[in-house]
DNA sequence: TCTCAAATGTGACGAAGATCACATTGTCAT
DNA sequence: ATGACAATGTGATCTTCGTCACATTTGAGA
């Protein structure tokens, strides 16, 4: 594993970075306030950062790096409920309601993450109102979010769900731009948790996308051919 | 169908109502600014209150009756999200993030509602950090739950989910102290868009618990006779 | 380059449950 | 009571996918 390239980061750098619009609006002395209370930690590719059940609550912003959040169901099969990257917070649910975490969150790569104790993240929310808000609206996008998934999973079946997902991952390819590319794609077995279906059914569907022209594998990551047609098979 | 109950009710008595925990913290200044922006609206059993992308974006105050929040796939199967009653709330998405609506919203009994227009929700988001807080609970409530429903709905079979969504519904029986009792137990077309199924597996299932002597019809509802049988098959 | 573990491909099989098609039973207004 | 319509019960299929089993490929170290 590749050690971590820690280039240091000044609160108020981090504050300013544009993948962080949650923070844009903490003033100094509120960037100051938390200092006293907010660590760095650092998190290897693999390993355990939240665990269901877990009465730590502290509030979780990602510096550097990727997770996922999940869980497990009692017969051990994984179910994703988001990935998150540099800019993304996790943790705040608990943070606001003081019950046990929800979710396992996992590094997906080395990680760097700022941990705000629940109480300075709780008066925050009470202080700077522009920032409840923003908290306010992120829980609002993961309520679609998760409403949508549920949605999705009764209406359609498997091979739909692959191509939704597919197409929310993928991004304009920079090389060519007629293409979309979806740069880290997970291992079946893990795309199978995010749509939640079986490695074997991934496989036989990405197969059969890839007979019928509409993706390829690149080095640079999963290319989509033919948009028209993924949409298609997502959405009938 | 029966005409409505309109036991008149005062801004101050509504806030003070048990039922009600999100408004306890308003103020009787702020209750007066509510009195300008704020409608009582009727609702008939079966009638739309509020329709997916739809661009009203007032925040619904649950005085009386019951309603339930669903969506429809392309296919037309129905999802219900939540049943909703009185004291609760619904709308505040949209109202928070702005974008239009992301289910339906269908009065199942009579219903009155308060409604609240969203700018003004907003500004008390804003000037009462005690309501943000609530509101932020509410929130994180809600996505635990449907982030709850996603994994039972990976990890479990119908019949689990029915077990558990009745153990869900039922209350204690006040007339016989040891039995459970599902008031209001809604059709099984209905009770199938609740836990994802459909409607002959949902008769099918319920015909089983009654020969199993696990549940039985009365007058006063479904009354659950072995709740320790019921557990055992929901959580297996 | 070799090696080994992880990732992927693919056939066969079975179980769960959706769907279709009716029969039956409630329930409510006249 | 008597229609009429909604709700429920139930058998017979048919599809989709999960699961098992094993072959094949890939990729990262040594």
């Amino acid at each position: 594993m590749s050690d971590f390239k820690t280039e240091k980061i000044s609160f108020k750098d981090w504050r300013n970075k544009p993948s962080n619009p949650l923070l844009k609006c903490l003033s100094n002395d509120e960037l100051d306030g938390l200092r006293s209370c907010c660590w760095e930690k650092k998190f290897h590719a693999g390993s355990k950062i939240v665990e269901r059940e877990g009465d730590d609550d502290s509030v979780y912003f990602i510096i550097e790096g990727c997770v996922r959040v999940l869980n497990y169901s009692a017969s051990g099969r994984a179910i994703t409920y988001t990935s998150l990257s540099e800019g993304d917070i996790f943790g705040e649910i608990a943070a606001i309601d003081g019950f046990p975490r929800s979710a396992w969150v996992i590094a997906i790569s080395d990680c760097r993450v700022f941990l705000v104790a629940a109480n300075a993240f709780r008066r925050l929310l009470e202080s700077n109102h522009e920032f409840a808000l923003n908290v306010l609206k992120k829980l609002s996008t993961n309520l679609r979010a998760s409403n949508e998934r549920l949605t999705d999973i009764f209406a359609l079946g498997a091979e739909q769900r692959a191509c939704i997902e597919l197409i929310r991952m993928a991004k304009p390819d920079p090389q060519q731009p007629d293409f979309y590319l979806v740069t880290q794609m997970p291992t079946h077995a893990s795309f199978a948790t995010m749509i939640g279906s079986s490695r074997e059914t991934v496989s036989r569907i990405m197969s059969r996308l890839k007979s019928d022209s509409i993706i390829r594998s690149t080095v640079h990551g999963l290319q989509i051919l033919d948009r028209g047609q993924l949409e298609k098979r997502a959405f009938d």
